[in-house]
DNA sequence: GCCGTTTTCGGCCCGACTGTTTTCAGTCG
């Protein structure tokens, strides 16, 4: 069993203690031990193995056995019999927004309520009002939550949150009051799904900035307004936090309401061995407060190097930053090309010709492009001589514009046995060949890993595209173990694919971390469809970001020549 | 459940806000 499944049932313990009212310490444990095996570098098999998991911090004799027993057996007992008295819908409550264990267990062993569902029910017959810690406000409250998670499931997608709060923040700047403004919270630190918006203010009159807030266009419902905070429901339904500060708070704020909770927990805990005591509005040594102008000093005093927000998880972004070794992340302005575009040969909006145009525009210098293959015939793959008009039309195209070019891909289906689409000549007559599960989603798990393992080898292959297929809110994708898929990708030189499309966003960020720590080379490329989704390489620049990605990890920051040598020699 | 250059027991990051209470528990970030 590998890290990351390690680590999700030891959270899911927590949970589930949680939900049966267990000390919160014990809890916090269990969450503790399940970063710690997530971001270690070590071999974990070993190191059960040879008993030094005992030796780990944060993993005491209990967890020592759990680890072992997870990494042993495939399972963990005490997991299972938490999860035999436990409804499954009881982890579905953990949803709704203002429902946390506490409650949740509550409900449970007083009324009997295990699902939304009935939840739902027991508000609608008032049966919540008499319960202890309950009333008529919570239980309207729920209500509203319960309809909150029907209609979005209670998330976002990246790019749509960022839309809402970047027009916000632009109309939030039109208030002479706003001195400072903001983006905070998982939105600023990237995240690829996010349940709400967090905005940060400094001024000095905070009711006249509450006012201006509640009277945007965008806001449709204020849900709670104390003297720092407001938060609003948005016309799409997302939940909007505002918090007002004077300026001088500005830095502390900000850097506590982007969080992560996680990294914030460590980062105090850190101070609070050096003497200083971190809160929302200050860093104080004894009764005085440690003045900084803005987050990078705020680090600079915690002796630390600046980490950017997109870092700050708690995944050894800390202890990075004490030893002056924080990667130097890739930005848009590293990426020479892009080489997943689709035109109107297959199920593109837009000509290749167009296409071509457009990303030079953007400052390209080169494009792949990967129009579908043959047996993906609802994108309407290329047929062998689409292919071949394809090629005609870009050895023209190359030969009357000496200042960009464009390779000739093809994104190739993989088939259900690993294989690929078309005979081998026909592969090989192509610059590159990106291999992409577009078919048989039902194969999960271990048989994936061989289905994917067998494409990577196969020696046409020269990427693996959007590698574990999820779509974001939408489905799980085939949940390769990622750990072998990393490493047949070293082994047979595959670039693995991170898949911009703000729907994929696939490899996951903290996939990326465990790719480049293994030596992997990544590829940021749009999956573009059409001219206007060129810009989708932006998404993948964040996850990238999120993912510690540095320049030299990403293959599409090479020049055009050594992308040109790169693709010419055979694996 | 974990941890210890004061500690093997008694702590464990910190504060705002809400709704329930009549001084506080639960949630959130």
């Amino acid at each position: 069993m590998d890290k990351r499944k390690v680590a999700k049932v030891l959270e899911e313990v927590g949970t589930l203690l949680q939900l049966h009212g267990a000390n919160q310490f014990r809890t916090r444990a269990y969450f503790n031990a399940a970063r710690v095996v997530e971001t270690m570098k070590d071999d974990l098999s070993e190191l059960v193995n040879s008993g030094a998991i005992k030796e780990v911090k944060g993993i005491g004799d209990a967890l020592a056995a759990a680890i072992s027993e997870l990494v042993q057996t495939g399972k963990l007992s005490s997991h299972q019999e938490l999860l035999d008295k436990t409804p499954p819908g009881l982890l579905d409550m953990l949803k709704v927004p203002g429902l946390g264990p506490k409650k949740i267990y509550t409900l449970h062993n007083d009324l009997g309520v295990t699902s939304i569902a009935e939840l739902e029910y027991a508000c609608i017959e008032n049966r919540l009002i008499s319960l202890k810690g309950f009333g008529p406000k919570s239980q309207e409250n729920i209500i509203k939550g319960i309809e909150q998670v029907k209609k979005h499931q209670g998330k976002y997608l990246f790019a749509d949150a960022l839309f809402v709060a970047q027009e916000i923040i632009a109309q939030m700047k039109t208030c002479s009051h706003v001195k400072s403004i903001s983006l905070a919270g998982s939105l600023r630190r990237y995240k690829e799904v996010v349940k709400d918006v967090d905005i940060v203010t400094a001024g000095s009159n905070a009711e006249a900035i509450k006012d201006h807030f509640a009277n945007l266009p965008q806001v449709a419902e204020i849900t709670s307004s104390g003297n720092t905070k407001v938060s609003a429901i948005t016309t799409m339904g997302i939940n909007v936090d505002l918090r007002i500060v004077e300026p001088i708070q500005f830095p502390y704020v900000l850097h506590h309401f982007t969080g992560s909770k996680d990294h914030n927990t460590a980062l105090r805990q850190l101070a609070k061995k050096r003497g200083i005591k971190i809160n929302e509005y200050g860093l104080f040594q004894g009764e005085s407060n440690i003045v900084v102008k803005d987050e990078k000093e705020f680090f600079s005093v915690l002796g630390l190097d600046y980490i950017p927000p997109e870092l700050r998880e708690n995944m050894g972004e800390i202890s990075a930053a004490e030893q002056d070794k924080l990667p130097q992340l890739i930005t848009g302005k590293d990426i020479k090309g892009v080489l997943h575009l689709h035109t109107t040969y297959s199920d593109g909006s837009h000509s290749l010709k167009a296409m071509a145009e457009a990303a030079q525009k953007l400052g390209y210098s080169y494009i792949g492009i990967t129009d579908h293959s043959q047996s993906a015939v609802y994108a309407r793959g290329l047929s062998l001589d689409d292919i071949k008009r394809q090629r005609e039309e870009i050895d023209q195209l190359n030969s009357d514009n000496e200042d960009f070019y464009i390779f000739q891909g093809i994104e190739s289906d993989i088939h259900k046995d690993g294989s690929l689409d078309y005979p081998d000549q026909v592969l090989a007559s192509f610059d590159f060949v990106i291999a992409s599960v577009h078919s048989a989603f039902s194969i999960t798990g271990t048989d994936a890993t061989k289905r994917l393992i067998t494409a990577m080898e196969n020696p046409y292959t020269t990427m693996l595209g959007h590698p574990t297929g999820r779509l974001l809110l939408g489905r799980q994708g085939y949940e390769p173990e990622l750990e072998y898929i990393i490493e047949a990708a070293i082994d047979n030189n595959v670039i693995l694919e991170l898949n911009a499309s703000p729907h994929r966003l696939d490899l996951s960020w903290s996939s990326l971390k465990l790719a480049k720590d293994a030596g992997a080379t990544l590829v940021i490329n749009p999956d573009a469809h059409k001219i206007e989704e060129l810009h989708s390489t932006d998404y993948g620049i964040y996850i990238g970001r999120k993912g510690w990605l540095e320049p030299r990890d990403v293959f599409n920051t090479r020049s055009l020549p050594e992308v040109k040598d790169s693709f010419s020699k055979s694996k």
